[in-house]
DNA sequence: CGAGGGATTGACAGTAATCAAGGGATGTGG
DNA sequence: CCACATCCCTTGATTACTGTCAATCCCTCG
């Protein structure tokens, strides 16, 4: 139950700075879960039970306009909240799918209320976790749905590829397009203009290699 | 001084939750200006010095894309808080400017710093202003960012609107278009056929009197 | 009255959506 | 093991929408 305190991730955690004794005030199970790709954490307007924790995966948070059109808002990675929202509001303001194959912590709720009220400790890391989550979703915004869809695609590459190696993940060309508010189909032609262009270098299962620098050029014009 | 106890929005203000005591740890004077539009808050990047509670007009916050393109992530009105990002970060993440006459309450931020650790009472507003800032980003994006320009537009001006009196006050075209991500001669073009259509009626200096429940049909449609 | 700034409109080009069809991988059942 | 179905990605043809460039209009201000 307080293995919470040996999380490998826990210098990123919602807990990270917490101390021994906090843990102490932690009396409901938290547990480890495992989801695939596809599969639902919640949805929206649900009576928020648990916060979640992304120790692996990527998860989609998706909203949906009355006509039935859906926007994906935001992707949670390693370190990042689900559910944060339900510590001011009960419901869930999302819905929270997995798109690649994640472990997540499930945290009761009313653990991290009983925590937020005993110990100061975890307000800078509550504020710290909505800070992020705005700057998340103006960059989001600014970055993502501004410019043409050629932009906006080699942006959305730039910022899914792991500097490193080049390399980079992709989704469905769905999700792409969710992300960016464009069609799959137009999200499948620019990325395969991308790959004839030598900007992307196919490494299967959506998996490829980056030409970051190319990829700013095209980001950047147009 | 401390008139902030008296102030006639301090129940939607920030701090609203705080009991007479806690205004004595305001040792630093917080002053109230007018600001008129065009005007300009703050710019990206610089140090906060200030926080500002809106009292009465409108700001935008601004942020740029390297190839000089603009985008406006949100609009404050009367109760909301600008630059509450220097608390996490003592740098200011937006330009703030002013598009309808502001009057503003410019406070210290050492003020709500030392408040923030003195008080827990202003722990959950200041969540709580978290919180409604990622909400109004995602609805931003959900509602303004997604589908045809014709139903954006129309999603603004109703979100723009009295529902009361049925009646709006738009900003330039030029805002109204970087809120939407479109060229103001988009925007023009489509206002003028709302009015052409019925659904606004011009009376003077960008107010209007409009049909939501047309509105409402366009917004939802094509 | 003229200047200037914003709003509107037109013509046209370029981009993205739509509708439709084909390709390729994966998995299942015969 | 192959045939077939399914799902996703890709591509083509066409239409519709939006951006661009330019001109005009309208209102306010000096």
């Amino acid at each position: 139950m307080s293995s919470c305190e040996n999380c490998v991730i826990r210098h990123m955690a919602l807990f990270a700075d917490l101390q021994h004794d906090d843990f102490e005030l932690i009396h409901k199970p938290i547990t480890e879960v495992t989801k695939l790709t596809g599969e639902t954490l919640y949805n929206e307007g649900e009576e928020g039970e648990y916060l979640y924790t992304v120790r692996s995966g990527v998860i989609k948070l998706t909203q949906y306009l009355p006509d039935g059109s859906q926007r994906i808002v935001r992707l949670l990675r390693q370190g990042d909240v689900a559910g944060l929202e339900t510590l001011v509001n009960p419901a869930y303001e999302h819905f929270a799918t997995v798109i690649r194959e994640a472990e997540l912590c499930q945290i009761p709720r009313e653990v991290v209320e009983k925590l937020n009220k005993e110990t100061p400790r975890l307000h800078s890391q509550l504020l710290s976790r909505w800070h992020s989550a705005v700057k998340r979703a103006d960059a989001w915004l600014t970055e993502l749905s501004t410019g043409s869809s050629k932009s906006r695609v080699a942006r959305l590459v730039i910022g899914l590829s792991d500097k490193e190696d080049q390399t980079c993940h992709l989704f469905s060309r769905e999700d792409l397009g969710a992300i960016l508010g464009v069609t799959t189909e137009t999200t499948s032609r620019i990325i395969a203009e991308f790959k004839r262009d030598g900007a992307l270098k196919d490494q299967g299962k959506n998996h490829f290699w980056a030409d970051i620098d190319l990829l700013e050029i095209i980001a950047n014009q147009n």
